[in-house]
RNA sequence: UGGGGUGUCGCCAAGCGGCAAGGCAACGGGUUUUGAUCCCGUCAUUCGCAGGUUCGAGUCCUGCCACCCCAGCCA
């Protein structure tokens, strides 16, 4: 196993549950929740509170719940029911039972909206948006209560029905707790607990036309799920006080608690379901699911693994400071796990033709290598011939390149073909302008898997492919979306750090033969290149076409600049 | 500004009055048929600032400063 993997950070939402459990609070009992709004896709941050929930309640022989919040209509969708219970499956996780909707609680939320009424704590307000704002006050300047505050229980309840009877236009009114319009604490001046929207669920489609707000649903669905850990992000402190308020209130079956975590951010990465709808609707990626997108479905698309994923959500510690996580610490946690797991394999990406002047014409030898250097993971065969590729850049014609300074193919030198022959670069073929276009070349007999005879001093190892047995693939190169660490933070606007350089397309690679049985998200190490998964939707043995994750760590470029 | 939070290495953080964990990054060195992996080593006399309490303070007290969140009929 990765070292990662058994580093797990003991926060402080573990110790709350583990003295609860000490406690027998709740009954030793552990249930949380993963409840995400359908109005877009899972990210890199979603992925973190995925892990806390589901990992804590495993942790604690609990369960977790996933339900969607989705008391908004006019901003959520089906398709993202559909992509975000998918990406939790594919994350590693199984929620407790049927999949959850806080729609499912509508008729009880209702119920509990006219308990209220009947106890004189929520009225139907007829102040409009402006107007209640106005109400509401300032920071030093304490609200005002609305005209429509003494409202009778009976008048009230005639309005609030009429409400969910459709009689009244969007807008026109809504439902208020009354709590304390001088309160510090803005959530406390009446919130609201239902307005009106003549608009179609995707859950309940017409039945309703007043929807509850985010308030007035979520410690009810805790409460009514039995929920006993409600973890959710920092903005919600402010919250909770509202949140206590309406389970003191109301007749709810059970008692959760709230707790908050920071939110993930990461360095050179936007998390705002906002902005990410934003990248997608200009245009500026291919969807949703494009591979320079932090969404769980990028990712996967991507080429970063699952557990390379989780992996780097349970190394992060949880606390109440909100930082910016580096993107090189889930790159290394996603290199990683590819590291250990992914087996080895041999791309040309920019190739040049060298040909092997002593071998014969036609003839195929056929290289053994291991699947990995460490691990037992069977091997994988290469034929060798005549005639094969090597990357541009792995080749020199100056002579004057030091040893430690260029490892590769030296003219007139020697350099170790991976699992393969010791060849040497006798001359150079150049087109008519000059280019370089083909290497002749000669094998050191005798040289697989055994060193050279005394005197013959390769100066590293590359990689290479046959060009007659080889087969031609389309990669694509992958880099940072933005160039700018922080872009979301930038007054010109993070569509302005766009790296241009984002993705390039490379036709025209030449792949091991054996590669085009890769199947759809497999991953790979193509040796001294980086990470690349066959892409889950356009690689076929027809048309290979690989995704690079991410490349090998490279200590020798910064080292050269 | 009122309220709610947070300030410990370049980044993320542990720390709960008794010698400042760990991860990422960086930097040295070793092994290596991947400039990878792996291994070994270096990397905070100091915890936002200033006072105070104490034998002893990152931890307790007082004051100040900085940053984040709320002021949607979003979640």
């Amino acid at each position: 196993m990765s070292n990662s993997d058994s580093i797990r950070p003991t926060n402080f939402v573990r110790d709350i549950i583990q003295k609860d459990v000490n406690d027998n609070v709740h009954g030793g009992k552990v249930i949380t929740r993963f409840p995400p709004e359908p109005n877009g896709y899972l990210h890199v941050g979603h992925a973190k509170s995925i892990c806390l929930n589901f990992g804590l309640a495993e942790e604690f022989g609990g369960q977790c719940n996933l339900r969607f919040d989705d008391t908004n209509p006019g901003k959520e969708e089906q398709e993202f029911v559909d992509s975000i219970k998918e990406d939790v499956q594919w994350l590693g996780f199984q929620w407790s039972g049927e999949v959850r909707y806080a729609s499912d609680y509508f008729d009880t939320f209702y119920a509990w909206a006219i308990h209220l009424i009947k106890n004189g704590k929520a009225y139907v307000c007829d102040l409009s948006p402006e107007q209640a704002s106005e109400y509401r006050g300032w920071a030093t300047q304490p609200g005002k209560d609305s005209p429509f505050r003494d409202r009778s229980v009976e008048e009230n309840l005639d309005l609030f029905e009429r409400m969910k009877n459709g009689e009244l236009d969007e807008g026109a009114c809504v439902l208020r707790a009354k709590v304390d319009m001088t309160s510090p604490n803005m959530n406390m001046r009446d919130p609201i607990l239902y307005r009106i929207r003549k608009e179609s669920h995707h859950q309940t489609g017409g039945k309703w036309c007043i929807y509850p707000s985010y308030d007035f649903a979520h410690g009810q669905e805790d409460a009514i799920e039995e929920i006993t850990h409600s973890i959710c992000t920092l903005e919600f402190q402010d919250h909770r006080p509202l949140y206590d308020w309406f389970l003191d209130n109301l007749p709810v079956p059970s008692r959760p608690h709230q707790y908050e975590f920071g939110r993930l951010n990461l360095s050179y990465t936007i998390t705002s379901k906002r902005k990410l709808k934003q990248l997608v609707d200009e245009k500026v990626v291919a969807g949703w699911d494009d591979p320079r997108m932090p969404t769980v479905h990028g990712m996967r698309r991507r080429g970063f693994t699952a557990r390379g994923i989780r992996n780097f959500c349970d190394g992060l510690p949880v606390a109440k400071s909100g930082g910016v996580v580096d993107v090189a610490q889930f790159e290394a946690a996603v290199r990683d796990d590819l590291n250990e797991n992914a087996p080895r394999a041999m791309c040309v990406l920019d190739p040049v033709k060298v040909v092997i002047s002593n071998m014969e014409e036609g003839a195929v030898e056929q290289m053994t290598a291991p699947a990995h250097p460490q691990r037992e993971m069977g091997t994988h065969t290469m034929p060798f011939t005549r005639e094969i590729y090597i990357d541009r850049a792995d080749f020199s014609e100056d002579s004057s390149l030091s040893r430690k300074k260029f490892k590769r193919l030296v003219l007139g030198e020697w350099v170790r073909l991976r699992s393969a022959y010791v060849i040497k670069a006798d001359e150079v073929i150049r087109d008519a302008s000059g280019e370089l276009q083909e290497i002749r070349a000669s094998l050191v007999p005798g040289t697989v898997g055994i060193n050279p005879p005394e005197g013959i001093k390769p100066r590293g190892v590359i990689h290479w492919v046959s060009a007659t047995e080889g087969k031609q693939a389309t990669i694509r190169l992958y880099d940072r979306l933005f160039l700018n660490e922080a872009p979301d933070a930038t007054d010109e606007g993070f569509l302005k750090y766009v790296n241009p350089e984002s993705l390039k397309v490379l036709e025209g690679c030449w792949i091991e033969p054996g590669l085009i049985d890769a199947q759809p998200e497999q991953s790979f190490q193509f040796e001294r290149e980086g990470y690349f998964v066959a892409d889950r939707f356009d690689h076929s043995a027809e048309h290979p076409t690989f995704n690079k994750t991410i490349g090998l760590r490279d200590t020798w470029a910064s080292k050269t600049n």
